[in-house]
Formats: structure tokens, C-alpha cells, sequence
DNA sequence: TAGATTGTTAATCGATTAACAATC
DNA sequence: TAGATTGTTAATCGATTAACAATC
């Protein structure tokens, strides 16, 4: 997993849709497929396909293609689903709600362990099995679990503050959905920035003509 | 706004972080700013800065820079902001009323007119003073009100046969929040794919080595 | 063996950065 | 006018596509 030095962000932003495709194959009991087959049916070359998947290894067989469950199964791994990463999720208004309830799935990596709000009327409720706590036992909670992922579902304002607080803690990746932009100014902490708000307005741009 | 041909994607989707960025500057009352002083707040060049907005015209001034308010609102023209757009949200689980509460707005440039689902026990409740209708009832809404987006928070196995109906219908652009990928087959129709699983795993892949 | 399809190198294309003349 | 910063062209860099030899 490590020894793949500087992959570009281009070819790891697909490999999650490759994963997708092959799931499905999977589900409809494709056992094998060529890289035109798959870039048939994914919108894309297939040069492009046999270049993204030789950076990590020659996956595939000449003359025969890829097997369907052994690619989506490596794809898994460079993305490192398997390994369990403790995460918390620091709001619980609507949008912490979906994510706690809906996206922080154990099959892609990743076991939620902690809901976190301020917001006295919240704190106590349970989403999933897992009690709401206040915020100000983040420290408490951190110190004890370890936990060393965090997705934000904060107002923007209330960011800044908590960002801090969570690298102290030990957080190394943060999933933000806030519309505050986390810069990437500390060594060894990874973001994923998700501003819906942005995904619309290319909506926007692109329906301006039609 | 139709002048501009061949804008690239990669342009355009920095669009809303520029605007993004820009409205806070008008928050905090700062009149005019410099490409280079653009650029460190936002972590790019401000060569690229520059390169970008001269795709739609000259809107700074040698020696000078550019003043805020006015390149926020040119932005925001582009983007189509000040267009509202006619849409329909089709599904009514979590992530429907997310989108309904928090993501669809006037100040983005659309209006919700209508939210459907299948589920008769949801059918009858409102959302922002919108009453949530029967999916059976689209085309009859779609006929007298014709709106023109749809954003979709419908499972995967449901999504080919709306798309078809709602094309019939006359939506042009879809915000799709299902896991799954609408390939845009179809002239004139515009699609912005969100699958924040991907953004997950991307997370997942980005914290592997820290 | 012949046919198919990969892995990989080379060619092309597009996007980003650098440089500088124009000009406020 | 002198200083600053844009608009824009040229140079660089990176990503995608094409081509083909390797090989199952």
C-alpha cells in the first residue's frame, strides 16, 4: 500500500468509481472483463483504464482480461477500506445526521465511534446505536478512544476552533462538509473538502444554455 | 453568458470557490484585492487566478486589482446565479430532505417547486411549506409547472426509469445524489454527479500513510 | 499456434505556471 | 511620472490517448 509513491489525484479520484463499476459487475455475476468492456460501460478509454490500474501492479492477464473480484478486491485494498479507521462526527443537525446515518459505513472503511454536538437539546439523543455527547468532552473522549478521523457538520464559524482542537487530539483526516475551506497547513493531516454548495452552482453554470 | 465557448470544466468547477471566497471578503469589508493577495488566501497562483477570470473578460484594473463586490456579482452572473431555475426533488429519505432544508436556495439559483416520493407515509408532509406529493403524480405537476431541474435522492435501482420520465418531462439538469452513474448519453441535458461515497474512500485512500 | 488483450512506451493534448509588455 | 498589477503570450508540466510489443 505504501510502496506506491506519487500516484497523481487524478488516477486515486477514480479508483472509488472503478470500485463502484466492479461492484455491480460482482452483483451481476461477471466473473471476468476487458479493459474495453469496462470503458464501454464507464465513459472512458481503455488506454486510460490499463494506465490507472499499472500504477498500482499489472492486475490484469493478456489475452483474457481482468478478473472481476480479484481487481475490485486489490482497488479495496489501495484504498485501504479494510483497515478500520475511528471516526467521530462533530455535529448533529441534519447534514451530521445523514452522514451518521447513512455514510460512515464499516465497508468502506471506516467505524464511527462518537457523535459530538453542543447544542444541550441534542446531546443524548442516539443515531445508530451511539449517544450524542457534548462537545466538551471531546478532549475526554479523544484522549480514551483515539480516534483519528473526523467528519465536520458545523457551521463554518465554529471550524477554525474545533479544527485545532482535533489536531491536538490526534485527528489525521478530516471529512468537511462545513463551508468553511480547510487549508492544508499541517504536515501529515489529510482533507477531503465536500462544499455541495459548489457541486450547484457547476449545475448552474451548466444548464445556463440549454 | 453564452458568448464564452469552450470554457474548460477544470475552470469552471474553481468558479464557486472563487465566489465562495470573494463573498467573504465582502463580509468583511474588504473593497478590493489583488490576484496575488487572492492567491494566498486561496492556496492557488495567482497566475492561474488571472488565466481563469480573463476566460470571461477583463474585470481588474492594472495596477490596481480588482474590486470585490463587482467581481462577485460578474462570477455569480456567469454561474447563472441570478437565473432561477424551476426544481423538483425526487425523494423524501435523509439526504431529500437535507437537500430540500439546506441546499436548494434562491441566492444559488434555484427554486424548489415540488418534492416527491413513493412512500405514502411520507406523502402530505411539507418541507419549507412544500407539500412532499406522490411520484405518481409527476407528470401531471411537471405539465402545468414545468420545472426545469430535478435533484435526485432516490435509490440506485430506481434512477433509470425516473430519468426517462423526468426527460420526457422536460428537466434538463439533474443533481444526482444516488449511487448511481447517470453517463450523459442524452444531447442537452446536463448532469452533476455527486457519489460523496467516493469522496469517502478518497479520505480513506488519502489517510492511509499517515 | 492464432487471437486476444494486457503492460508499457511514445505522442498528443490540455492545463498550469512563468514572464513581461500594456496600462492604470 | 513611478510603482503596481493586470491581461496575455510563451514555456513548462502533467495527464490522456495511441500504438504496439509482450504474452497469456
Amino acid at each position: 500500500m505504501s510502496k506506491h509513491e506519487h500516484i497523481s489525484m487524478s488516477v486515486i479520484r477514480r479508483l472509488p468509481r472503478y470500485y463502484r463499476f466492479l461492484s455491480f459487475l460482482i452483483e451481476s455475476d461477471v466473473m471476468r472483463i476487458s479493459s474495453k468492456e469496462l470503458s464501454e460501460k464507464m465513459g472512458i478509454t481503455a488506454s486510460q483504464i490499463r494506465q490507472d490500474l499499472n500504477c498500482f501492479g499489472g492486475f490484469g492477464q493478456q489475452g483474457y482480461g481482468y478478473i472481476v473480484e480479484d481487481l475490485q478486491k486489490a482497488i479495496g485494498e489501495i484504498l485501504g477500506l479494510n483497515n478500520l479507521k475511528k471516526t467521530v462526527v462533530i455535529g448533529a443537525g441534519n447534514i451530521g445526521r445523514v452522514v451518521a446515518t447513512h455514510m460512515i459505513f464499516e465497508n468502506q472503511g471506516f467505524k464511527m465511534i462518537g457523535i459530538f454536538d453542543k447544542n444541550e437539546r441534542l446531546i443524548g439523543e442516539s443515531i445508530r446505536g451511539i449517544r450524542i455527547d457534548d462537545s466538551a468532552s471531546l478532549e475526554k473522549f479523544c484522549n480514551e478512544n483515539h480516534p483519528s478521523v473526523a467528519a465536520l457538520c458545523i457551521p463554518k464559524e465554529d471550524v477554525p476552533e474545533i479544527i485545532d482542537r482535533l489536531i491536538a487530539l490526534g485527528i489525521k483526516a478530516f471529512w468537511n462538509f462545513s463551508h468553511y475551506d480547510i487549508l492544508v497547513k499541517y504536515p501529515d493531516v489529510a482533507v477531503e473538502n465536500v462544499h455541495l454548495n459548489d457541486s450547484l452552482m457547476t449545475l448552474s453554470y451548466k444548464s445556463n444554455d440549454l
